[in-house]
DNA sequence: TTATTATGTAACCATTCGGTTACGTATTTA
DNA sequence: TAAATACGTAACCGAATGGTTACATAATAA
């Protein structure tokens, strides 16, 4: 089964090369491997394809090299369920934010 | 180290687990693993420590019953990673829907 | 007080994950 | 045509993940 967007997400590197994709448009193989210092290029490869299986990125290839584009359509899929979490978490807030008001200089 | 909101997310039951405490309310261990059929009760419980190491739960002991409840605030780390995307998103439906409308009935 | 219930945890296991090095292949450059 | 470059992939490895069964413990019920 290809990973989900939830899957692909969940890795430090693999945000970071999305960041970097959307930050700085299309990059090639390389120019993402050589931000990632700390592991090697087949390493940030390996990354590479769990994105495309969760079809975050869009390839095109220009000879021998190969760039990359940011597809961020699945994000939507995260977002979408976040959304029915949004009511609750902003409840919370108003919630803590009245406790804190009733409680100043006591 | 602790799991990120990410990773706690990234699971399908972790999300249904999430998901079964937004719509029912605070729910007990046993009832929540009884939702989940295709696993086994520790099994489930395994699941709620990851929850609980996201800070994604609070828990409250009644008697030799626990109270789970949901604490949405740790997804608003997503939600941000997620905003800086949105507009990315949305620029390219547009894009998507004006290729389609200026090939509608051609 | 004994049995039952609600729960977490320990120990174990197979699989997946994230990393590596070595290699294959296509394309460009010398 | 030979060398260099830009990649992906295969094979391997240790650690993490997700599941299980068996067990310990605390609280309630009989």
């Amino acid at each position: 089964m290809p990973p989900t967007a939830f899957q692909a997400v969940a890795d430090p590197i693999r945000r970071g090369i999305l960041d970097l994709l959307r930050t700085s448009g299309p990059l090639r193989a390389g120019d993402l491997a050589a931000h990632f210092p700390q592991i090697s290029r087949p390493g940030v490869s390996k990354h590479l394809r769990v994105l495309r299986g969760a079809q975050l990125l869009q390839q095109e290839r220009r000879g021998r090299e190969l760039w990359y584009r940011l597809d961020p359509l699945p994000l939507r899929q995260i977002k979408g369920w976040l959304g029915q979490y949004q009511r609750f978490w902003q409840a919370r807030l108003e919630a803590l934010k009245r406790a804190s008001e009733g409680t100043e200089n006591n």
